[in-house]
DNA sequence: GGATGAGATGTTAGCGCTCACAGTATGCAG
DNA sequence: CTGCATACTGTGAGCGCTAACATCTCATCC
C-alpha cells in the first residue's frame, strides 16, 4: 500500500514487458536471501552447491541480470575505462583504439569513447572531466598532438591517466611505440644502401612522433657524417606528401627520402612521378606505418611497420598495472623494417654528382 | 552510533582526498535540504534565484559532481548508448564511428564502444548483451557485414538497435548511404565517356555495400543494353584487388573498370602498371569511398565521395528519434561522383576490338 | 483579520545492490 | 550431551540520488 501504488508504471517504460528482475525476485525464487544471490553473483565461497544450484537456476528462468549502477553505487567501482581519441581517423590511432577496445573487454572492463577533433586545452580537459563525471577509473589519451598531452597534464583530475604518446609528461604514464630507433632503421637502411643525401619529410612540428623521427633521423645521419638538411614538414596528408614532393623533385643533389608517414610518401611518389623521377631509379623512398596499402604503392614502399595491436594491448596492461599499483611499464616496441622496392642502391650518376 | 562508525574509510580508496562530495554535503554547505540541491541540479522551477545561487556557490566550492549510478538506479535512464563497430580499422567505418561519437556527445549521451573483427552470431549477441547489461538505451551497429546484421535482427535485447547498413532487417532501425545510386553514377559516368565493356570488381560477398553496389552496376548497364560479366569478388583490400587486376589485364576486351573500392583499385592499378597497361590511355577505373588517398594515387582516382560526417550524424538522430518514438528515417545520402584523372574515353584501338 | 492558494522548501521512501555482522545448522571433541 | 569451531545463510543498513508528497511562507482578497 504505502509501497508505490501497485505495480511499476513509471517513467521512461518505453517497452511493454515489466521491470526487469531484482535480486529480490531471484532469491524469492530460489527460496534464499538475496545476500546468498549476491555471494553466487560474485563467486564468493560459503555457498553449499546445492544451493548455488537453485540460484542460477533462478537466474536464468528469470533472465536476471544484475544492476551496474546499483552496484557501483555501493562499491565505487565501476569497471568503466575512458578513452580519448584525437585527430583524425587515420590507420595508427584507430587500430590502437581498435585493439585497446577489445583488449580492455577480454579485461572486462567497459570503455567510454570520446573522439574529438579538436586537442585546444579547454576542449580536451572537460572531455576528461565529462569522463570523470561518469565515474571512469582510468582515463587512456590516444594523441598525436603534444597540446593533447599537455592539456591532461598537470589538472587533478582524480583517477589515472595512460596516454599513448611519444614523450614523457610528469603526472602521466606513458605506453609508446620506440619512433626513434624506428627512423634511426630506415635511415640505416638508406645509408646501408649507398646513399649520402638523405633528405626528410616530417610530420607537424606538433606530433610527437613526428618530432622523435626526426631526432632519429638526424641522430643517425651525425653519427655518419653525413649533412641532416632541414626537413620539409608535412601534415600527415597526401597533399602535403605531394607538395614537398614537388620541391624535392628539382633538388639534383638528393638520392634519398626518409618520409614520417605512408600517406605523404605516397604525395611524393605522386610528384617525382610527375617530375619524371623514378623510383627507386632516381630516388629512394622509405615511409612509416605499413598502412595496408602500402604494399600496393607504385612502387610498394619499403616501410616501417607499426604494431598497433601489441600497442593496444600495452595500453591495456599500463592501465591494469595503474590500477594494481603496479607501476612497470611495458618496454616500447620498436617498428620494422620492411623492405619493398621503393628503395635500391642510388644510381651512378647522382652519387657523381654528389661528391 | 548506529549509522556507521564514525567516518568514511571503506573499500577501494585509494586516493587519498576524502570522499567525494554528495548531495547532502551540498545542501549543509548551502543552508538547505539536498532536494533543492537537486531541484538546481535538475533546472527544476520553484526555487528562488537567491536559494540557487547559494546552492550553485556550495557545489562549485565543493567541486560536487553527481553520481550517475545513484541518479541511474532511482531514474533507470542512463543517458547511454551502445556502439558495436565490426572489420578492420577501415576508413568508412572508422569515420563513421568518429562522428557518430561527437553527435552523441553534443547530445550529452555517453557512448560504450565495443569493436570486434568477428561477426559470428554467438560473439555478436554476446557482445550485444553486454552492452544492454550496461543498460544502454539504445544499439548503434555499424557494420559491413550480412551477419553481424542478422545476428542482431529477431533476437529481443529491450533496446532499440539502429543499424548503420545497406539491407532492411524486420526489427532493426536503419540509416545508409545509397550504394546503390552511387554505383549507377559510376557506372552512368563511364558510359557517358563511351565505354561500352565494363568490369565490376565486387566486395565480397557478405558485405552488404557491395551488393548494392553490384546491383547498381548491373541494373544501368542492363539499361544501357551493355553487357554484366560476372564481377570479379575481393575482400576490399588492395592485394585482392591487385590479383584481380592481373586477371584483367589480360582481357584485351575491357576498356573501363569499376571497382567497389578505392583500396582495391589501388591494387588493380598496380597489377595495370604492371603489365604496361596505361590508365586511363588504355584502361579507365572508377573507385568508391574517396579516401584520403585516392587523390594521390598514379593516377589520382576517379570515385564516389561518401558522406560519412553525415551518416554518423544520421545515426544519431535516428538514435533520437527512436527513444523519442519520433520514427522518421533520415533520407540516405547519395554519394557524389569526383572525376580525376583516373577515367577518360575509351581508346581507339580497344574500342575497335570490342565492336 | 482569516481564508485562500501559489510558490518555495522540507521529509520520507525507495531504486538494487554490497557490506558488516548476526544468526542457524553441522561436525566432532570432551 | 554439552561445548565450540566451522560451515552456511539471513538481516539490516546505507551507497547518492529522485519522486511523491507534506509543510511552510507569504501576498492577496473578501
Amino acid at each position: 500500500m504505502g509501497a508505490g501504488q501497485g505495480a511499476g508504471q513509471r517513467v521512461g517504460d518505453h517497452d511493454d514487458k515489466a521491470r526487469a528482475a531484482t535480486i529480490f525476485d531471484v532469491a524469492r525464487l530460489a527460496g534464499v536471501s538475496h545476500q546468498t544471490v549476491s555471494r553466487v553473483l560474485n563467486d564468493l565461497p560459503n555457498v553449499r552447491p546445492a544451493t548455488r544450484a537453485r540460484v542460477e537456476q533462478a537466474i536464468k528462468q528469470l533472465r536476471y541480470v544484475p544492476s551496474p549502477a546499483a552496484r557501483a553505487l555501493v562499491t565505487r567501482r565501476t569497471r568503466t575505462l575512458g578513452l580519448i581519441v584525437t585527430g583524425a581517423p587515420d590507420y595508427g590511432p584507430s587500430s590502437t583504439a581498435l585493439y585497446f577496445n577489445e583488449a580492455a573487454r577480454d579485461a572486462r572492463y567497459t570503455v567510454i569513447t570520446a573522439s574529438m577533433r579538436e586537442t585546444d586545452a579547454a576542449s580536451m580537459r572537460s572531455t576528461a572531466e565529462l569522463l570523470v563525471r561518469q565515474n571512469v577509473e582510468a582515463i587512456v589519451l590516444i594523441a598525436a598532438e603534444r597540446a593533447a598531452l599537455d592539456a591532461l597534464d598537470g589538472i587533478e583530475l582524480g583517477v589515472p591517466v595512460v596516454a599513448v604518446a611519444s614523450e614523457e609528461r610528469g603526472a602521466l604514464h606513458r605506453v609508446w611505440l620506440d619512433q626513434y630507433t624506428g627512423a634511426r632503421l630506415a635511415v640505416d637502411h638508406l645509408i646501408g644502401l649507398g646513399h649520402r643525401e638523405i633528405r626528410h619529410i616530417a610530420g607537424p612540428s606538433n606530433a610527437m612522433d613526428a618530432a622523435e623521427r626526426v631526432r632519429g633521423w638526424a641522430a643517425t645521419l651525425g653519427e655518419h657524417g653525413l649533412p641532416a638538411r632541414e626537413p620539409l614538414v608535412g601534415d600527415w596528408s597526401p597533399g602535403s606528401g605531394y607538395m614537398h614532393g614537388r620541391t624535392l623533385a628539382s633538388d639534383s643533389e638528393m638520392t634519398s627520402v626518409f618520409v614520417s608517414n605512408d600517406q605523404m610518401a605516397l604525395g611524393v611518389m605522386h610528384a617525382f612521378a610527375e617530375a619524371g623521377l623514378s623510383v627507386p631509379g632516381d630516388v629512394s623512398i622509405v615511409g612509416f606505418d605499413d598502412i595496408p596499402e602500402a604494399a600496393f604503392f607504385a612502387p610498394p614502399l619499403t616501410t616501417l611497420r607499426q604494431d598497433f595491436v601489441g600497442l593496444g594491448r600495452d595500453a591495456m596492461a599500463s592501465v591494469l598495472a595503474v590500477l594494481g599499483d603496479d607501476d612497470r611499464t611495458p618496454a616500447p616496441r620498436v617498428p620494422d623494417l620492411v623492405v619493398r622496392t621503393s628503395t635500391a642502391a642510388p644510381s651512378r650518376e647522382r652519387v657523381t654528382l654528389t661528391s
